[in-house]
DNA sequence: TCTTGTTTCCAAAGCGCTTTGGATATCTCC
DNA sequence: GGAGATATCCAAAGCGCTTTGGAAACAAGA
């Protein structure tokens, strides 16, 4: 019952008359202990439960084994949901690979800046894993000045290189819309999230080029950034689909599946069908508990999991702390379109 | 840039000419030391930018600063905004507690078991805040077991003794219920959470004892458990409407907003209207995107914020660890029933 | 036998804080 | 002026781990 105070290292190496030193060595895998000596040692810490105390280790080698997760500053509905997969997945990748999550909040800048403050200063943290950024996002320059290593999920306009993990959004919203546009579609709306992160200007950006790519234009009306909520959606294309016909959309792009929800109420309001007078593309964020396969109809999606990326966040995280000198790494991931029955011809 | 690491105890002690210990007793306020020399220290501190160590810290003094919370195991859509909030709060109240929060992932009970086990073996964590418990939660013994204090937000039937602080469910729903029934409702529904938690068998106990005093026998095919969706309030609102007239429901008692946004759809696609036709009450978590204020009508709800409950939970599990002698805190908030314009006299 | 190298282990010095057990100076009261 | 109380400060011993800089034992080559 209490065993597990008193058994320390010194106890430990006590018991087994051997060294603190040895017995660290073995236990952390070192080569200049002997493999009988590792296999002793091993098999009295596991015995006697024995585990190193966080707080000493963390003193003698300098580093907190601790990641910082910055909750968002700004939190609604679905949002949430997409960043509580986001935040599950950084948690269970972190518990295999040996870290604990602390989370950091985010209320406005200034209390913000004490918050980073205080974790580097005192060293809580060892990385600081932001993501959803803004456009600018005055936290990197921030963590990087405070000399706190961060990466980052999602990109910005920032010059400046730092360690990033993000989708390919501009390409994804292309591609989905290059689709449409070859189905025929001319009048193509767009309903994004919020247009000061970049994922959303992104997204638009390759909403365009491949508007502009099939010589079209989208009027101002057809495009509306906003919440990742389904009443988002359900008012944005209520509101569209009551607009004259050469500009009423046969075509709606989303930047979530809550959105779609919301679309498809507006559209079937109106007594029109998904998928064949109206075709709805989303991006999928791979939720388990909102599908792009049981959408009805199966709802044609660009797709890319954000538990996934959260994982992988991490393990580069870790992977930077390991190897200080090597490059900051820095991936995008391509996103799939796959195409179900959402989608089809426009109507003549 | 590089001063907050060279910048510790003793180098500030020297600076100032005192010793470590002086200064660490003025910094952490003890009384042996002069208000003089105190303001002295302090402002050197500040000038400086000294952080005490944590690790150096937590090594010394035995604790780590930091509350685990126990990251839930089902996570589904809205019940996940709850969750979150919740979070949030407790983050919010720790940091201004000077605590950190680290997350626990749970994913099945015998990882989850290796992790309390990890957790308490390495003191990563002082004490773990758990919340929505199921009716017998086999991680409160196991946590006592293993000698982990900890705090419990909800209830369980466990006779054992512990740390929690709860919400009146059951006398929430038995106002809310009677409410109705004063206004001449028979046949009352009642859309719950997930039964296998312990908030929902309170609640519906409080539906059951306050029909029971109106004389009224609820039949089963109007109480319906499940998520804290939209969904699963429009489709068994939508199933109850259907009954014939005696058990047809002419008001509905739900466990959240979300349903009741569901509740409502299904109540309006049969062209009744909320508030004279149907009768509504949910339970208001008081989350800044879902209010019932502005819901259509505005709604009369039981209310109670989870917001303040995370961060009430973090102060009692702090004064838990601060004063360990103390009987361990034990807290049931009333709930305000507040009457809004979604409840009214049952239709002749 | 002496050197050199290899393997295996260890003593001891931190890491930066808290806290114990005094030491020194200052006041109070007879 | 001395005894006792009081206020103020300090030196040093941990907390439990990692890591440096050898030491001891043994083998092999000169």
């Amino acid at each position: 019952m209490e065993e597990f105070n008193s058994m320390n290292l010194r106890a430990l190496s006590e018991l087994l008359k051997l060294s603190q030193t040895t017995v660290s060595r073995a236990l952390n895998g070192f080569p200049e202990v002997s493999e009988e000596t590792r296999a002793r040692v091993k098999a009295a810490a596991e015995l006697h439960g024995y585990r190193p105390s966080a707080a000493a280790r963390r003193l003698a080698i300098g580093q907190s084994g601790t990641l910082g997760v910055v909750f968002p500053r700004e939190r609604n509905m679905l949002g949430d949901l997409i960043f509580t997969e986001f935040l599950g997945c950084c948690v269970e990748q972190a518990s295999d690979m040996g870290y604990d999550i602390t989370l950091a909040m985010a209320r406005g800048t200034q209390t913000e800046e004490a918050v980073y403050r205080r974790a580097v200063r005192s060293a809580r943290v060892d990385a600081m894993i932001l993501s959803s950024p803004l456009i600018e996002d005055p936290r990197l320059s921030l963590l990087r000045s405070l000399n706190m290593p961060f990466i980052l999920h999602g990109r910005t306009r920032a010059a400046e290189h730092y360690a990033t993990l993000d989708i390919d959004n501009r390409g994804a919203f292309f591609q989905a819309t290059r689709l449409l546009c070859d189905l025929g579609h001319t009048s193509i709306a767009l309903i994004n999230g919020d247009p000061s992160h970049n994922y959303a200007v992104d997204r638009e950006n390759g909403y365009r080029a491949a508007l502009k790519a099939a010589g079209l234009t989208p009027p101002l009306s057809n495009i509306a950034g906003g919440m990742m909520v389904e009443s988002h959606g359900e008012t944005e294309a209520g509101r569209m689909l009551a607009l004259a016909l050469p500009e009423r959309p046969t075509a709606f792009l989303c930047s979530s599946i809550a959105q779609a929800l919301g679309v498809k109420r507006a559209v079937e309001s109106k007594g029109l069908k998904i998928g064949s007078d109206i075709s709805l593309i989303a991006h999928d964020d791979r939720l388990a508990d909102i599908r792009a396969e049981t959408f009805d109809p199966p709802l044609t999606a660009t797709q890319s999991s954000i538990g996934a990326a959260g994982k992988r966040v991490v393990e580069l995280a870790v992977a930077m702390l390991r190897e200080p000198s090597t490059p900051l790494p820095s991936e995008v991931w391509p996103v799939d379109l796959v195409v179900r029955q959402s989608t089809g011809p426009a109507p003549k």
